[in-house]
DNA sequence: GATGAATGAGACTTCATTCAT
DNA sequence: GATGAATGAAGTCTCATTCAT
């Protein structure tokens, strides 16, 4: 992940704040150990090692080690949430209207799961600290908010129209799609991400139980 | 939860070990403060000051703020995972084969919801520290594979023989089931706990949405 | 060590104080702890496991952890300086004159050889210890003050009179003495305990070294 | 001693390691403190309030209580070791083959002497801690093995072929001249420190009941 | 901009001692 | 007399943050 994530990392903020290469380090090092013992049994000196940089340097870019983490998860909850239905992937789903919603539930899965396949330790903290910084919490609810929720209640009103969902309130099927979604996604790379899987076939059953789920009875 | 807990705390031990008053009143401090902070966030002089006891006291009975930890984990799981096909519901569920897949599921969601009602702060430590503590991981794992995967698998066969499952994999059907519940238990209860729930016609709906995805098409 | 130990212990006291066999036992605990690990290492809740008590038992005997190391370190002072030139011994060296040095010499050193092999965890506390507690020294002087020196020096003076001894201070004669024995046993029992030691042979060189050295050129 | 022994830990170590003023005051207070109330009776807070420093810049210098010890113990040892037969002593003794034994031994405690004296605390540490911390049996026992014991007996074959040493095991003869050196030396400045001592008198007939002691009878 | 030594509050833990039972 | 739960002061050590260089 590191050479492309700190690619990424610095190309998307030269646009804007030009992230420096030492700026580059701190993320990327704070990405890795946050990921694997969590915030709080992170130190702040720990990461300047990894990083390479002065334990003070880190807090001449951050002001806190607060700070850091959000640096990490506000653009990564961005990625997350804003390109589910943006860019290519929105062309592919939303625009094609006539498109069948089992195809379009696998391409949105599998785009996520290449989302998570490049990202893991990214994710890891989001499920990991979501429940000790109510910043996160916050991000993640304004991201949904504005983003998501929009876009997809419109999905559901379609998918109504064409007959193919039961007639449950948004929140529910709602939540039925991304539980499911993120219950194969999660078992599939935080649970169990040594065992032999055959992601295809995966796939196609987790669609498989999600249409019929949602069918009208 | 306070009272209804600490005694049961007091009389599930006063059967074997004696656990004191005020060892009773260390775990509920911690328990609470635990779900509310974090293991990491919490201190214990925190957890001694909010239990009315000396710091000391504390490591009198429990050797480290893991051991702790883990005193209160360890029963906590096996509350969580044995009574599921144990005592009064195993009568409701496994015994009577002949009932149908959707009232055994019923019973078991509203099972588990009593549950977690009665237990909200253990769920969230669990769910919260999980990722953080590998023996949590372990008596989590250990609980699974000895209490529930065989009952479960069990149960499945019942199911198939029934017809009233896909032919897919033990583990595909049984994360569909599980991710299922455990989305809308913790949708319910842990992010939207103060949404007006309709709780009778919210489950009918989850019970629905699995069956229809688990019958073959 | 131990049986005979607490025997002798029981039986000493019983004479004046009563101990009880539960104060033995802590004595016996105390004794060996202090030794392997040091004053300081050793925690009164460890004694009073290895004792089979109560901590609370302790305090019951002993007002506090330093006066149960000096109800360890004051008889044994003076089972080492008293004996000495007290009971049987006496009258194998003091009483008999016309004895030479060097059977004197080599009686003495195999003495308190026996009584270190008998004795040594004391030894070891007597010796750790000592630079720490000022007790200790207080005790160990007036041992030295009242039993040994007036003995000795009588004793140098009949040396002087036989003319085996150099004509030199009491204090630098008596240094010599002391230091060679206690060079030795030191050696022996403590250093190198492990070695292959030809004590008999070991002994007689000891005593040639010191004769020589003692003798007037 | 505090000046000149700080001048000394300073220049030392600016050869290689620049030992920070910082931490040399650390060290001094250290050594200072563990010399007079052991390692065990010293707390870190008192070092540091003793050196003049917050207490979490001990640690950020040494890693624990336990490697400040040997950050003092190990240079002491071989200060202690390596210069009994190096610099301008070797040249005094070993080198002029055709001295006297006598005068080989007066010089040698008279440079011990020396160096005690300007090494009071260090010594004292030596001696009262050596029981309870392995570390320090190990680096003085290599010391011994690499620095010392090679030469002496080198020096003791030169002897016996001037025939002036007793025809005894090396170990036995070593131990003599060390015991001696150490009981005149530790009695001379630890036990009676306060005492009026002549100390050309008192070295004088050091080296004479040795000389004597090892002569062949 | 970068450094890293320094800080001091606070973390977890130990332990001698007390005291109600 | 014996117990052992309870105490709270004190111990070692960590860490986010600051600041002089």
């Amino acid at each position: 992940m590191d050479e492309r994530y700190i690619q990424q990392l610095l190309q998307q903020h030269d646009d804007d704040k030009k992230l420096t290469e030492k700026q580059a380090r701190i993320l990327i090092a704070a990405i890795e150990m946050f990921a694997k013992k969590g915030y709080f049994a992170t130190s702040t000196s720990e990461i300047a090692k990894a990083a390479s940089v002065a334990e003070g340097t880190i807090f001449r870019h951050y002001p806190s080690k607060k700070e850091l983490l959000l640096a990490i998860v506000k653009p990564g909850v961005m990625k997350l949430a804003f390109p589910i239905f943006a860019s290519d992937m929105a062309s592919k789903i939303f625009d094609q209207e006539f498109q069948s919603l089992d195809s379009m539930l696998r391409t949105f899965i599998k785009n996520r799961m290449e989302f998570v396949e490049d990202n893991l330790p990214l994710v890891k903290i989001l499920l990991q600290e979501i429940a000790f910084h109510d910043e996160i919490k916050e991000i993640l609810g304004a991201a949904a908010h504005t983003y998501v929720l929009p876009r997809v209640k419109n999905l559901l009103d379609v998918c109504r129209k064409q007959n193919v969902v039961k007639d449950l309130p948004d929140e529910t099927l709602l939540r039925f799609i991304i539980t499911n979604v993120l219950g194969f996604i999660v078992t599939r790379y935080l649970v169990f991400p040594d065992r032999d899987w055959n992601d295809e076939q995966e796939v196609e059953n987790v669609v498989k139980l999600i249409i019929d789920g949602l069918r009208p009875s």
